[in-house]
Formats: C-alpha cells, structure tokens, sequence
DNA sequence: ATCAAGCTATTTTTT
DNA sequence: ATAGCTTGAT
C-alpha cells in the first residue's frame, strides 16, 4: 500500500540516525520524512555490522507496520541462509504476551492463560453491571471499559480506584471493576492492558524476570514512539537501561492517542532519561508535494504544545488541495465516488488504480454511505477495521470452543459455547450451576463436577451438562495430539455446527456463507501451523486475538487493486497519491467531544494533520451543509481546520465559536417544556424496570438515581425538537458558512471536470454569488 | 427456545 | 434511522 520509494542514498540526517548503531538516539521526524525507513535500514545496518539479528528488538504500533519491516529489513539484507535468525519485530501486545507465557505461574496465571479483546471485555463489563445491579442507563459496558482502561493505563488497580473515584459514576465504575478484574482473574485472562500493566507487575516483582527478559537484547527500537503510554515507557525503560542502545523514533506532531493514556512528554523529555541521547530531526518530506505541504504546516502551526518544525517539501509541482461542499452525506459519497471513478478512468501516462486511494474520516459512521456508493459503482475497496472476521458469531463460537479447550477456566468462552449449539443447557440452569461455583469460591468447570452431585437439577439436565463436560474433556485430551485444524474439523463434526448454523440462518446462501467462514478459520489454522515452527493451539488463539483487525485470513486473495476506507487512526503511517478526506464538519473533525470538553482540540487537529500528509499527489476535503443525526436533518459548520489550513485565522475562530456555543447548549441548556408530570412518568417507568433487580439496597440507590435523573432525561429529548435546532443554529451556519456573504473569503469548488454540468449543479454546490 | 413488536439512546478514535 | 435490547406470545 505504500510506496516504498527506491532512493539508493538517504539524506545526511537520515544516514546519521541509521548510522548512529550505540547508545541512546531520538529522532524527531515529521510526517513523511522516512522515520520507517530509518529504522529499517538501521537494523540491517546493525546486523552487516555483525550483531547477532536475534539481539535486536523492533517495536512497532501495529501488526502490520511489523510485517512490513519485517520484510523490507530482510529485503536489504539481500538473501539469506534459510533459517537464519532474525530481529524479533513486534508490537508492545504481542512483546508482552511472549513475555507473560514464559512467567504466567508466577503471576498467579495459567500458562495457557486467554487474551480477551474487545468483544470479551464488554461481555465481562456487562456482567460486572449486571452483578452490582446498576440499570444500564447509569453507565454502559462501553463507558466500564474506557473507565477500567484509564484506570489500567496508570496502574491503578481496583481497590484504589474505587476509593478514588469522584462523582456517581466513577463510584459505580470502581465498583464494577473490582468485579470486572476478580472475573478476568478467575477465568485466567487477561485484556490488552493487563498485557502492559502485568508484564510491568511481573518486571517490579520478579528482579529476576526482568533481567532474564532484558537480557534477551542488545538493541531496542521503538516506533511511533509518540504514541507510547506510561506503561508501554516503563517496559521500555525496564528492557533498555542494560544496554542502552534504544532508538526512538516518532513524530509529536502525530500523537493521536492521547485517549488511550499516550504521553507526548515521553518524547518530548527523552532526554531527562537518557541525557547522552543523541537527536536527529528529520524535516524533509519525501511524501507530498508542495501544495499539499503548505496546508498541513500552516495547520499544525495552530497548535501551542510541540517542536517546532517545518516539513520542507522535495518534490515540485502539484495543486492546491480542494475543498467541496455537498448538500448531504449521501451527496458527499456520491459525488466523491463519482469523482473517483474520473480519476480511475482518466487516461494519463500513469494510470490510477483504486489502490492508489483512500477515503479517510474520523468515525466509523461515517463510512457506510461511501460503501453503499462503492458497491454500486463496482469499485473494489478494503474497510479498514469495520466488523472484522474475528468478530462475526461463528468465527467468534468456534475460536471460543478452543479457548476452553485451551483454557477451560476461561468463564466468558465457555459460557458462550455450554449451549451452543442449543443442547439444552438453558439459563436457569446455568444460573443454578453459577451460583453453586460462586458459593463454592471456584471457577464454573472445576465446580462441575460437584455441582452435577448437589445442586437440584432434573435428571435430563444433569445428562446434557455431564455430556457436555464430557465433550470438552475428550476434545482437550486431543489437544496435543492432533494437528490443529484436524482439531477443529473433529470438533464441528462433533457438535455438528453446520446444521446449527442450516437452523439459524435461513436467508438463502447465508448458512454456506457462515459455514465458509468456519472453513477459512480452519484454513488460517493450517497455515499457521505450516507456518510456525511451533505451532500450538494457544499461539493460534494469541495470533487471532492480537493479529490486525483488517487482515482477514484470506489476505492476498482479490483486494490487492482494492481501494482504502478508513479512519484517521488508521491511516498513521500510511501514504496515498490521492486522498479523500470527508466529514470536514465542527462536531466530527474536531469531534464534538474533544470540543466540549475543552481539552483535546489540539490532539484533532494533529489527527487532521495525520490526514492531509498522508497524501502524496492530491487531496480533497469534504464537507456537508447538512448531515443526518438521529433521523434528522442537521445543519453542519465547516471545520475550523478548513479555514486554519487556509490562513483564515478569522474565520476558523468564528466556526469554533459557533461551534462550542452550540455544542454547551445541547449539553447543558435548562429544560423549559418538560411538565413535570412528564418526568415523574419516566421516572416511574424507569424505577419499575429496576425494581425486578433482586438487590436490596443496591436496588433503592439505582431507583432513587434514575428518579432524580428523570427530569433531565425527559428534557434531552426536548431539546432534540428538530425546528428548535434550526433556530439555535440558524445565526450560526450563517455567520461562518461559505456561500453566504462572507463566503468570497473561501472559494468553494464545484466537483472539477464533473463533465457537462447537470442543471441542478448550482443547487448542490452553491458558489457564491 | 424463538420470534415479532416495542422501546431505548445515539457523546470518537484501537492494540 | 436504526441497532440493540427487553418483553410477551407461541
């Protein structure tokens, strides 16, 4: 997907960092500038310059980044013997994983302990909900999750965060993580921040472990090193201070996870760590041309906290980039796409294939209309991180049946699989199995056993669990024995899952469908047998866990000419000669979030920058003057970026302003319609769905809670009327949206080229006057 | 155990 | 608009 550009010679900074094989070094690269590159060359520098490859550590941010210079160091390499060791390549996650399994025991873990994703944590935050009794509307699975991860990111464990917690919800949140973490523990799993938090627990507890680990290397690389939570720096730390040849590089000017607990003081003040580190800045861009250079540098230059720095282009020529105006979102799609099908017929010397283009856009909403439109014009694209294969049901029952065969402690899995396929197993009796296992301090499968014996269950029913305890006893005794997708193909047949999968989907094509998708699973289990020396089940589930979202088992099959989708987050690192960036609208780019919590429009507009640089030949911003929301019609201000890009300080100004006025008011205007009778209604109603919940205390609080929320809520939906909307933000759009009076201060383009003008064009795009 | 009907909230980004 | 959930009828 990018170009790795043939240039024989690197520039002086360049050669510097790569040739820079001792000691503490930082390179401070702006976007394009060849940070890859550099650390590529670097470890092959290192490996002709006789170290041995399998002292080097390269650490990257995902997967793929790892593959890519997996391959492209071996490349510069030139041949080598088969077999011959290489650098260990690996993101932070899997690092920590091979880490954990050498040490699990002392953790108190499994060997075979499980890694759950994202999926598994929301099941266990539902739980751990469901357990404290809290209705849902207090707080959701999804809000557990970023509270616990927070919490994770510093270190903070459960006790401690829930005698710190502030306000309602970071009280129940506390709560529900000590349930949330004893649940993990008890099912010996671990998600991605225990990966960090304990990989850390085991290097301050165990002086011994983090030797051995520490001495595994001589040199330590890490990417995108803007990006790297406190974690993340204390692992670094703990590995690198031995030797301390660690090559950082990264960008601060493109720290976007600022969310998810990255520092960028941790680049910023590399050097109070490692006072004899060398800097190298890299400034000049290989990527885009001029034009294209100039907005993303004007834009950046907005923001207070960074380095200073000026990408200075190597390449001449190009335009300016465009910015078009469409009515709606469903005009945006169709008019990107059409235009993008120009593109890809537009018989130039240098033909345009559809891998040569991305549209890119901030969340993931957004890219369904661009599929509809995609799909309809024929266009091959690729979605980048939308329902991957790893999370469709089937996929997700069969990878759950061999964690518990990997793992039986494992609690979310096995309760996923004790009845499916339906063999009788139903809720009550789990519950009544459950509650025997809780009582009895043990996890759900040891309990079995004992539970079958005393707790009260119809004969019938104690048979199918006893079969089903049977089932995976067989199949785990297996585990060694067989070749994994032997394994796997015995285990189907077993539980015969395509006649359940023939039972479920009825929709024509839909059971083969699904079924294909267990057979492309069984597929990626060969291949990583073939593949891996040694191949065990647990490395298989570890792969299908951590691996990309985006890298669906059949990888190389029709995709490769496949046009890109996807989010700013994901096109970190990524370059393309023709960039769509939509959705330039306040609310979306800057989020409305970011904006009303005052703090991180700053880390926005790094993500936007994120966005222009990663096109190299020409780039197109989007916007909408209306956007649906919610069913309705909402009009849209231009992204304050749009105007800032554009030197139009003024203007971006008054669409921030506009912006955050009505932003605050939809956060916190007072209600003026809601009768109270209205709210008491709502209120009750919502009492009455708690009052089943069996806890006693517990369940007054959730009430009395709801109660005291139910005027509030009532009055959202109030302020949501969509002609109050249209008042409050009528004066609004007006003051900042081209095509008013102001607008000569930012031409608007038509769509170019867009052949013989279509009557209505005016209409759509309406350039000023 | 399964399905249709009705209700709800919708406030980002991901290893 | 719509996904995701609960509820009540089979």
């Amino acid at each position: 997907m990018s170009v790795w550009r043939p240039v024989p010679n690197l520039n002086s900074a360049q050669s510097e960092a790569v040739h820079t094989l001792k000691g503490p070094l930082l390179v401070l690269a702006g976007a394009g500038t060849g940070k890859t590159r550099v650390i590529t060359y670097r470890i092959a520098e290192l490996i002709k310059s006789g170290i041995d490859p399998s002292r080097i550590l390269a650490v990257t941010f995902t997967n793929k980044a790892a593959r890519e210079m997996r391959q492209r160091a071996l490349t510069l390499l030139g041949r080598r013997k088969a077999g011959a060791a290489v650098p260990e390549i690996s993101t932070f996650h899997s690092l920590c994983v091979r880490i954990l399994r050498r040490h699990a025991r002392r953790l108190g873990y499994p060997d075979a302990f499980s890694i759950y994703d994202r999926g598994d944590q929301e099941t266990l935050a539902r739980q751990a909900l469901r357990d404290i009794r809290v209705s849902s509307g207090n707080l959701r699975p999804g809000d557990l999750i970023s509270f616990i991860g927070g919490w994770k990111n510093k270190g903070i464990l459960p006790q401690a965060a829930a005698e710190g917690a502030e306000g309602d919800r970071a009280e129940l949140a506390g709560e529900a993580y000590a349930k949330y973490q004893s649940q993990l523990r008890a099912s010996g799993a671990m998600d991605f921040d225990d990966l960090l938090l304990l990989t850390n627990r085991l290097f301050s507890e165990f002086p011994d472990a983090r030797l051995a680990e520490a001495k595994r290397f001589d040199h330590l690389l890490i990417d995108e090193y803007q990006d790297t939570n406190d974690l993340q720096y204390r692992i670094v730390k703990a590995m690198a201070d031995r030797h301390r040849n660690l090559c950082v590089v990264g960008d601060d000017d493109q720290s976007i996870y600022g969310w998810r607990g990255a520092e960028i003081a941790h680049i910023l003040g590399f050097r109070d760590d490692w006072p004899e580190a060398k800097v190298v800045r890299l400034e000049s861009n290989y990527r885009s041309l001029a034009p294209i250079l100039a907005y993303a540098n004007t834009l950046i230059a907005h923001n207070s906290t960074r380095h200073k720095k000026v990408l200075n282009p190597s390449r001449d020529g190009g335009t300016a980039p465009r910015i078009l105006r469409f009515e709606d979102e469903a005009k945006e799609a169709e008019e990107v796409v059409l235009q993008i099908q120009q593109l890809l017929v537009s018989n130039s010397e240098t033909p345009v294939l559809p891998s040569d283009i991305a549209i890119l856009f901030r969340t993931n909403e957004q890219p369904r209309v661009f599929e509809a439109e995609l799909r309809r014009t024929k266009i091959p694209y690729i979605l980048v991180g939308g329902q991957s294969f790893y999370d469709r049901r089937e996929i997700r029952d069969v990878l759950s049946y061999l964690r518990v065969l990997a793992n039986p402690l494992d609690e979310v899995s096995l309760l996923r699989v004790i009845n499916t396929p339906t063999r009788g197993i139903g809720t009550s009796t789990i519950e009544a199995l459950l509650e025997f296992a809780v009582a009895a301090g043990t996890s759900l499968w040891s309990a079995l056993p004992a539970a079958l014996r005393s707790v009260q269950l119809p004969a019938a029913t104690i048979l199918r669990v006893e079969g089903f305890r049977s089932l995976i006893e067989q199949f785990r005794s297996k585990q060694g024995e067989l070749p994994i997708p032997e394994l796997m193909r015995e285990l189907l047949q077993v539980i015969d899952y395509r006649s359940e999968l023939e039972r479920l989907h009825t929709g024509p094509g839909e059971a083969e469908a699904r079924w294909g998708a267990v057979e492309e699973l069984v597929n990626a289990a060969a291949l990583y047998e073939q593949r891996e020396k040694a191949a065990t089940l647990v490395g298989f589930l570890e792969e299908a866990t951590l691996s990309d979202r985006d890298d669906t088992p059949d990888e190389d099959k029709p995709q490769q000419r496949a046009l890109t989708l996807m989010t700013l987050h994901s096109a970190k690192g990524l370059e393309f000669p023709h960039v769509f960036l939509v959705g330039m609208e306040e609310g979306i780019l800057p989020h409305q979030r970011s904006v009303i919590e005052g703090q991180g429009v700053e880390e926005e507009r790094r993500l936007c920058y994120v966005g222009v640089t990663r096109a190299q030949e020409t780039l197109t911003l989007t916007f909408t003057r209306a956007r649906m929301k919610w069913g309705q019609p909402r009009p849209s201000i231009p992204s304050r970026f749009l105007a800032e890009m554009r030197g139009e300080t003024e203007r971006a100004m008054r669409a921030a302003a506009a912006a955050e006025a009505l932003f605050n008011k939809k956060q916190s205007e007072p209600e003026s319609e809601t009768t109270e009778a209205s709210a008491r209604t709502k209120a009750e109603k919502k009492a009455k769905s708690t009052k089943k919940a069996k806890g006693k205390a517990r369940t007054v609080k959730s009430a009395q809670q709801n109660s005291a929320r139910g005027g509030k809520v009532a009055h959202a939906a109030e302020t949501m009327n969509p002609r109050k909307e249209l008042e409050v933000q009528g004066p609004a759009q007006a003051r900042v949206s081209p095509g008013t009076s102001r607008s000569s201060e930012m031409p608007i383009q038509g769509p170019r080229g867009a052949g013989a003008p279509h009557a209505n064009e005016k209409k759509k795009f309406p350039v000023r006057a």
